[in-house]
DNA sequence: CATTGAAAATAATCGGCGATCAATTTATTA
DNA sequence: TAATAAATTGATCGCCGATTATTTTCAATG
């Protein structure tokens, strides 16, 4: 009931407005009643996160690829940007949150942002014939990080008022992947 | 004095620790003085990020350029990322802050970021010869976006546990610059 | 059925927050 | 010096997250 109240008051008001009081009132609970439950109001919203994590998993693990790479993760891209449209205050409030000094993400955070890049990785997988693993993890989270920074900016209007997300990944995608391309084919030719 | 105090404290603790109180008690005065010279704290923190932005703005700026996109972005990023290890909380600060909604950011804001994205526009200008200056900026603004996804991911930490900024941050524009090399000279020879 | 003990829930409280405003002090000008 | 303007205060408002002693609820036991 409570992570339910939560993520409503999330999606209605933003993360910056929800608090103990309005959440455990909106269950009819006076707010003492939700530390018998979450040890703070930390753990809820980290609860909240882990779970807007993989509703996005979901979402994009449901989309059919093709093999093609470039299409594959404008496909995945598509999906993410179209999660945040629709999800706008439980995006944000993934990255409003902020974790006190000295403490670490739960296990399961990690573990729910990994498969998601572990989407992106399947995707440009086809890109490397007999490359390491490692490299692929690694192109995978730049785009992932890239792709992020797009997506925040864009949401929060400190990017460019005018253009269009939508042409921001797609210029991130058609570059990356043909730059991925191009370093591996020198590469190749220089041995 | 007001701006010295809040620079002074989100350096020392944070952005979510600083409070009216601790900055007017900071120069000696209540809290209600503040009220005279900004209309609230989000006037005052504006100033400090833009502040920020302009410091950032002067190191770049001061970085010699040798003509050469990719070295040239290579030293940029650098010295972004230098920015954010030794600035981390007042860097930090610049996106957790939230503006209100239907609220804009002020013009000298969104002019400081401007100035910023022009360095990259200067970098990667080379690249295309004879292109129209709106794909420059475009592809300056992704690369500008894609960066700012990896530090601040990494900053939080959710991206990667081990792997090194430095590492993504080469990546990203070594494939992108190569890119945008072999999308340019696809489309001339499909002339 | 009555009793008891644990679990659930509350109400009150703490210190802190941003913001407002009447009242007071300080400085400037006539 | 007196009158006026500017600067500053202190008290107050309605919030916030968190804690805790107290009360209520309710199922298990005799």
């Amino acid at each position: 009931m409570i992570l339910d109240a939560t993520r409503s008051l999330v999606e209605k008001e933003g993360y910056s407005k929800v608090s103990i009081r309005k959440i455990t009132n909106e269950v009819g609970y006076t707010s003492g009643t939700l530390y018998l439950v979450f040890k703070d109001i930390d753990e809820l919203l980290l609860e909240l996160h882990i779970e807007t994590l993989e509703r996005l998993h979901a979402l994009l693990h449901a989309i059919p690829m093709t093999g093609d790479p470039e299409a594959d993760l404008l496909k995945l891209s598509d999906g993410y940007s179209e999660f945040t449209k629709e999800n706008r205050n439980l995006w944000n409030a993934l990255f409003e949150h902020k974790i006190e000094d000295g403490k670490v993400l739960p296990e399961r955070y990690d573990r729910a942002i990994f498969k998601l890049i572990d989407l992106a990785i399947e995707a440009i997988r086809p890109l490397y014939q007999g490359g390491s693993d490692e490299d692929i993890i690694h192109d995978a989270r730049v785009l992932w990080a890239s792709l992020y920074g797009i997506l925040s900016l864009d949401a929060s209007k400190k990017l460019s008022r005018y253009e269009d997300t939508q042409s921001f990944i797609a210029s991130l995608i058609k570059n990356y992947v043909a730059g991925i391309r191009s370093n591996l084919s020198d590469a190749s030719i220089s041995l």
